[in-house]
RNA sequence: UGGGGUGUGGUGUAACGGCAGCACACCGGCCUUUGGAGCCGGCUGUGGAGGUUCGAAUCCUCCCACCCCAGCCA
């Protein structure tokens, strides 16, 4: 079998692994703070740690990177472990940073007595001043040189709340002309008056990022931290401190990626945030979001999130996926899986002539075409059905197969029907048509062998069940929604027809205790799946993604030639 | 402007000194009781200029473009 092409990542692994630097182990982490929404730019690096532990039988933790008590939520930490699951994977240990709080303070003491780490006491403008920029190197803050003694008290009297917030820092002992902004005597405690989540009152000083993160990932034995690229220039930090604290060799190694970008989608915390509060969409689970909430209301299958995040692949470029390429991995395996059903979203009226009242037929349907196992189920047909107003044309262009006056088209899994006449109401809309059928194409074979251009689907009128249907399309106008001229609200590119309710659509009967979560195929319109609003009263689906249309395709074209 | 990183068809990724491959998209054909699915075929690429080498996407030099960094956010 021909080896599978390796990511840059697992070369690095499999290098480890051969030279035994971690003596074979392989241990990740997924690290999120609880301080908002997993999203599928999340995804991408869920799969990545999860399969990678996976693939090299190693290990992943869910690590929740939470140092900051002012944003972080435990609502934030059950989202997570609900979307991580759902996503499919398990983690082997559930980890909180907040939880070494006592031993990451004790790496502070060490630093301290080891004359790397100083209580700083510049304000914060002072500490940006002297921190200098690009072109100019910082300078040292007057406290630097604090004795060991004098910084010892001074750190011992912030955790004791004796001081206010920005009176001091605890800072490390590096290098304040460093070309490298994040080695110029980073702060890795600070003092908030916030409890915590999950420690209450117990502190008022909090380690940083750069303080805590490789120092969990050490504590916890991870061997290959993977992170995004932006934390690039952290890493001789990362480095620097599990040296420095003397913690025991061989050190975690920080590896960074690419996060996602997505067209047509934004995915920084931020805007997401904006996004809900500013109303645009209707919370985080909006089906619109690019949020794992959203994605499962909407109706994606997990597997095929999972499909879409091995498919990109993982590299250093900054890449930007299109939406499509999501849409083609949900359509892939709702194909193999939805049950197939019959819906008209936009009903118009067909009476057929020749059928007699009252008459009713049990039709045998296919419920997966693409699954022999999937079997079949019966739908009534009767003398008056909907059919879907797309289907019709009255002077129908080149190309196009469906109905229209005089033309004959299978109505799937029933009868060829011909339609004879069209009914207008005052303004000259169509609002019926009268159609014959063709008794003996019954299951819709002619036993004469002529055949027809199109098959459509149809629902019998009597026997429709209403429902609302939710049609979903992309939130923004633009593949790079933030791309706006200068002094623009980039919300501006926000798509106003995101959403179109539609009701009442016309359903088949069985479709009547369809429930919340269920996915299905509506033939030939696309994938839609029962919302969590729905109530057997009133149904209400959300339309997942579309079929291919090669039909839409082409008038999209011709339209553009016309242009 | 200092530092760190990245450039391979339209898009995303392989090839790690030896035939530039794969997927998606696109185009064409076949098939079809979903204009779906499936099947077959096709198009398009190593950022640029030098150099090393029998041989360079790969090594060297210079140039160009893009991304990240001046939070007591992560």
């Amino acid at each position: 079998m021909a080896e599978a092409p390796k990511n840059f990542i697992e070369r690095i692994i499999e290098e480890d692994l051969e030279k035994s630097t971690y003596g074979g182990r392989v241990h990740t982490r997924f690290p999120p703070e609880p301080n908002g929404y997993l999203h599928i730019g999340h995804a991408k690096s869920i799969v990545l740690n999860f399969e990678l532990a996976k693939k090299y039988g190693g290990k992943c933790n869910l690590r929740f990177d939470d140092t900051n008590p002012l944003t972080e939520k435990q609502e934030y930490v059950d989202a997570i472990k609900r979307d991580v699951k759902w996503l499919g994977y398990e983690w082997d240990e559930e980890r909180y940073a907040s939880d070494y709080f006592d031993r990451l303070y004790e790496f502070a003491v060490t630093l301290i007595k080891k004359g790397l780490a100083y209580v700083d006491s510049l304000p914060p403008e002072k500490i940006k001043e002297y921190r200098g920029d690009w072109n100019t190197p910082g300078r040292e803050s007057p406290y630097r040189n604090r004795s060991v003694e004098e910084n010892l008290e001074l750190f011992e009297r912030m955790r004791r709340g004796e001081f206010k917030e920005g009176e001091c820092v605890l800072r490390a002992k590096i290098d304040m002309r460093s070309p490298n902004m994040n080695l110029r005597d980073p702060i890795l405690y600070r003092i908030i008056h916030a409890p915590h989540y999950r420690q209450g009152a117990k502190w008022c000083i909090y380690p940083t990022y750069d303080m805590a993160h490789g120092q969990s990932d050490a504590i916890e034995g991870i061997t290959h931290s993977i992170c995004t690229l932006e934390f690039e220039d952290h890493r001789p930090l990362y480095e620097w401190l599990l040296k420095a604290i003397g913690l025991p060799e061989p050190h975690p190694k920080q590896i960074e990626f690419a996060r996602l970008e997505l067209t047509y989608t934004v995915l920084s915390k931020r805007r997401l945030i904006e996004l809900v509060e500013g109303g645009y969409v209707a919370g985080w689970d909006d089906p619109r979001m690019p949020t794992l909430s959203g994605m499962r209301r909407r109706g994606y299958p997990p597997e095929a999130i999972r499909r879409f995040c091995r498919e990109i692949g993982v590299s250093k470029v900054n890449a930007v996926v299109p939406l499509e390429r999501l849409e083609e991995c949900v359509r892939d395996v709702l194909n193999k899986t939805a049950p197939r059903r019959l819906a008209v979203l936009r009903p118009l009226r067909v009476v057929i002539e020749n059928y007699p009242e009252g008459q009713v037929e049990w039709l045998d349907a296919l419920n997966n075409p693409e699954d022999p196992n999937a079997g079949t189920r019966k739908v009534p047909f009767s003398r008056v059905i909907y059919i879907e107003r797309d289907d019709f044309m009255e002077a129908p262009p080149p190309k196009f197969y469906r109905l229209a006056p005089g033309r004959e088209v299978r109505l799937r899994y029933a009868y060829f029907i011909k339609c004879v006449d069209v009914v207008k109401d005052e303004k000259g809309e169509v609002v019926e048509l009268r159609c014959t059928y063709d008794p003996a194409t019954k299951g819709g074979k002619a036993p004469d062998g002529r055949k027809v251009k199109a098959t459509i689907h149809w629902v019998s009128a009597a026997h429709a069940v209403d429902a609302e249907v939710r049609l979903y399309d992309r939130l923004f106008l633009k593949e790079d929604p933030t791309d706006v001229p200068e002094g623009v609200d980039w919300k501006t590119n926000v798509n106003p027809n995101s959403l179109e309710v539609l009701y009442p659509c016309k359903l088949e009967p069985s479709l009547a205790g369809a429930k919340p979560g269920e996915r299905f195929q509506f033939e030939r319109l696309g994938y839609f799946c029962v919302d969590p609003d729905s109530t057997p009263e009133r149904l209400v689906f959300n339309r997942t993604v579309t079929l291919k249309d090669e039909w839409a395709k082409l008038k999209q074209k011709t339209r553009g030639e016309a242009a």
